[in-house]
DNA sequence: TGAAATGTTGGGGCG
DNA sequence: ACGCCCCAACATTTC
């Protein structure tokens, strides 16, 4: 130990999803008043055991990234396995550091874990999550927000000011020779997603030159790159949201007023994000069950097979088995499509959102509980500000409109390559001959709906009308 | 961040 | 020139 350190402790920068090294103010916290920083990470069995293995494999990449990243500076990531709060006793013992600094998670998990820790031990939470806590948005009655709307205009209300910092100085990083730390766990990141910082970056600078000055109406084609793609690295912080928000805001400068409209909707995208998990800190309970008190006794149907049918894409509706073959082969889906998908499975196949809440964390690269949740509450209409029960997406009409030359259907069924247009939004109108000619044979070559959605419609209005 | 049914309007063909 | 009808296009209502 050098006579710096012995004068002026370490601390522990323990890393959960916030896996960067710029823009970081739990990082920018620790190493406050010349204190120098362990970078840490914990694998935690509680979260590794959830069966998500495109995610975890873009974390795992994300960690090697970042320890990459961390030896440039002449530091490295301290990589430890156990329960965090016993880790991190064991790593103040070792370090001598004065206190744990990290960046506060508002999942019920995370708060249960990190109450744990903060009993037993010095932990310092910063904000920087979400673009404002949780807790700072709440209505003049001090009840939270349940309604986007007036979030929202609270949320752009509340002042935004935001210094993005570079990469730190090699010097903010305390010695970390002699620590023990497992291997970096083997990586093989899914092929759409590389992980990292830089990454994240990229695909930021490349969103906010073009595509965002179209997002308001290129967010909904199928067929088309309309959209940032940067979920998974604000699921893991590889972007940090301010930054994000920063630099829309300065696109929102440069836009002429019809590109103003379209940025402004992105950064709407961004304020749904914090108004999920403001909801998900203010009512952990929706993890268990719908918000809508009204709409918990819906009589879901107990049909395994078909929940099967639906994950492996094999509904016999092109844009909705399209989708779902997306997810299992890419971890990532549409924002359109997660819609319709979700849509499909609680309203047509009338199967508890809950089962599709669990299969898209198990599949999605940016599956996060908060976003994730409020979507299939949203779609199924059980959740704060949810669609109205009775708004029921048309496979086939969402199909027309937002993938209307057919490419995204093709591109995920390749049965499907050589149906015509007229019929690829849905074969099972094809006549004989027709089928024959471009060869798919419907009910053989690719499956017959297996639902009528005209018929479906009916039986879920009445399944949420009896409740 | 629906869809479908119903209502309204207005242009053009035609007697 | 005029009224009538058709019907697309758009608006409104309802679930």
């Amino acid at each position: 130990m050098n006579q710096n350190e012995k004068n002026n402790p370490p601390v522990i920068w323990w890393l959960r999803r916030d896996l960067r090294l710029t823009d970081n103010d739990a990082l920018r916290a620790a190493v406050r008043d010349g204190r120098q920083a362990i970078p840490v990470f914990i694998m935690d069995p509680a979260l590794l055991q959830a069966k998500a293995p495109l995610r975890q494999q873009f974390l795992f990449g994300g960690l090697r990234r970042l320890d990459e990243d961390l030896r440039l500076l002449g530091s490295r990531l301290i990589l430890r396995q156990g329960n965090p709060a016993e880790q991190l006793a064991h790593l103040l013992a070792e370090t001598g550091a004065s206190a744990i600094y990290a960046e506060e998670d508002y999942s019920p998990y995370a708060r249960r874990r990190d109450a744990e820790v903060v009993a037993r031990l010095p932990l310092r939470l910063v904000q920087g999550l979400t673009v404002f806590h949780p807790a700072a948005l709440t209505k003049a009655d001090n009840h939270p927000y349940v309604v986007f709307t007036p979030f929202s205009k609270a949320w752009k209300s509340l002042p935004f000011s935001f210094t993005t910092t570079g990469s730190p100085h090699p010097n903010l990083f305390a010695a970390t020779t002699g620590l023990e730390s497992l291997p970096l766990p083997e990586m093989r990141p899914p092929a759409d997603f590389p992980p990292g910082e830089a990454e994240a970056r990229r695909r930021l600078d490349r969103f906010l030159g073009g595509a965002v000055f179209e997002y308001a109406e290129g967010r909904n084609r199928l067929d088309q790159p309309g959209t940032s793609e940067l979920s998974p690295y604000l699921r893991f912080g590889m972007l940090s949201i301010r930054a994000a928000l920063t630099a829309a805001l300065q696109a929102l400068q440069r836009a002429d007023a019809d590109d103003r409209r379209s940025v402004e909707t992105w950064i709407n995208e961004l304020i749904w994000r914090d108004f999920y998990h403001s909801i998900l800190y203010h009512f952990p309970g929706v993890l268990k069950e719908g918000f809508q008190t009204g709409l918990r006794g819906i009589a879901w149907r107990e049909a395994p097979a078909d929940l099967q049918v639906w994950q492996h894409g094999e509904t016999g509706y092109p844009v909705v088995d399209a989708c779902m073959r997306q997810l299992a082969e890419t971890g990532w889906m549409h924002n359109r499509g997660r819609m319709i998908a979700a849509s499909f499975l609680a309203k047509d196949l009338l199967i508890n959102w809950q089962e599709g809440e669990r299969w898209f964390m198990r599949c999605l690269v940016d599956g996060e509980p908060a976003a994730n949740n409020g979507g299939w509450q949203w779609t199924a209409g059980v959740g704060t500000d949810a669609a109205p029960y009775f708004r029921i997406f048309n496979p086939l009409l969402q199909g027309k409109k937002f993938d209307p030359e057919g490419r995204f259907v093709r591109r995920w069924l390749p049965e499907l390559a050589h149906v015509p247009l007229t019929y690829i939004h849905n074969p099972w109108m094809m006549p004989p001959d027709v089928q024959s000619e471009c060869g798919v044979k419907i009910g053989t070559d690719y499956p017959a709906p297996i639902v009528d959605h005209a018929i479906v419609k009916e039986r879920v209005l009445n399944a949420y009308k009896k409740t």
